[in-house]
DNA sequence: CGACGATATATAGTGTACATAGGTATATGA
DNA sequence: TCATATACCTATGTACACTATATATCGTCG
């Protein structure tokens, strides 16, 4: 324990919000249609209202792993000398999706009652001060 | 990479879950109600359905960690000899919680989305085959 | 035409949290 | 009595994202 971690900051929750499901958002992402990595990146960030921003050290070993796994392929596109990887979801890909979206289903539920109730909290000690 | 991890396996996808919701459902349970670790425990796998289950490992350093940073204070109660150590939030505590209700506020979309696209594919799979 | 930011890919080192697997101990029912 | 449920705790490993860093091209503004 280096540094005192403040949960009540919300950036270690982002943390471990883009932990859980940042492979989950990818994944989904690539579904919609084929990207690169930089494209990658921003549909995440989009996707989740800026609240989950991928880094690069997150997009692109999650590339490679996955490429290396066989859940997508990628090819170089060259536009103008700038190289371009674009990757998209094999049927392992899809069949990988398909599981993590059946636990998330299941997650859900409980995170939304969570959710709920903590806002509610938060309208409760507002009412109080 | 020792073992080959299989991410068309759901309990990768479990695992991963646990990571980032497993804290939050925590501060969620207990703000429900004061509980002790092993209730915890269980309160948990029966909000997600049996789909993570926190296991000892996980319910008692967050336990720790909690306390330590004064997010709940915990007393022990002897029942019949058999001790229980009872854990509540404080202030702080649901100022955290607050936090990362409103962060996975922001997620939940995405993920619902992600979600409900990862069911759908699963469909257009079955149909094919 | 040079400085700068955006685009684009990649790795090394670090921090954090859960799982695995083990240990201790009491109550309860077969 | 012996298995199971209850109840707490921790040492070690794994796996993920973040910080910082490196490289290189393109468009824009001064």
């Amino acid at each position: 324990m280096t540094a005192e971690r403040d949960l009540t900051d919300k950036s270690y929750w982002r943390m471990l919000a883009s932990r859980g499901a940042g492979r989950f958002l990818v994944l989904a992402s690539l579904h919609e249609r084929p990207r690169h990595g930089y494209e990658l990146a921003r549909a995440v960030t989009q996707a989740c209202d800026g609240c989950c921003e991928p880094t690069d050290a997150m997009i692109y070993p999650t590339i490679r792993d996955l490429t290396e796994g066989g859940y997508i392929v990628c090819h170089v596109e060259t536009q103008g000398g700038r190289e371009r990887k674009v990757c998209e979801l094999t049927d392992r890909g899809r069949e990988a999706y398909r599981a993590a979206a059946e636990v998330w289903r299941s997650v859900l539920p409980a995170l939304q009652e969570a959710v709920e109730a903590g806002l509610n909290a938060r309208i409760e000690q507002e009412v109080l001060s």
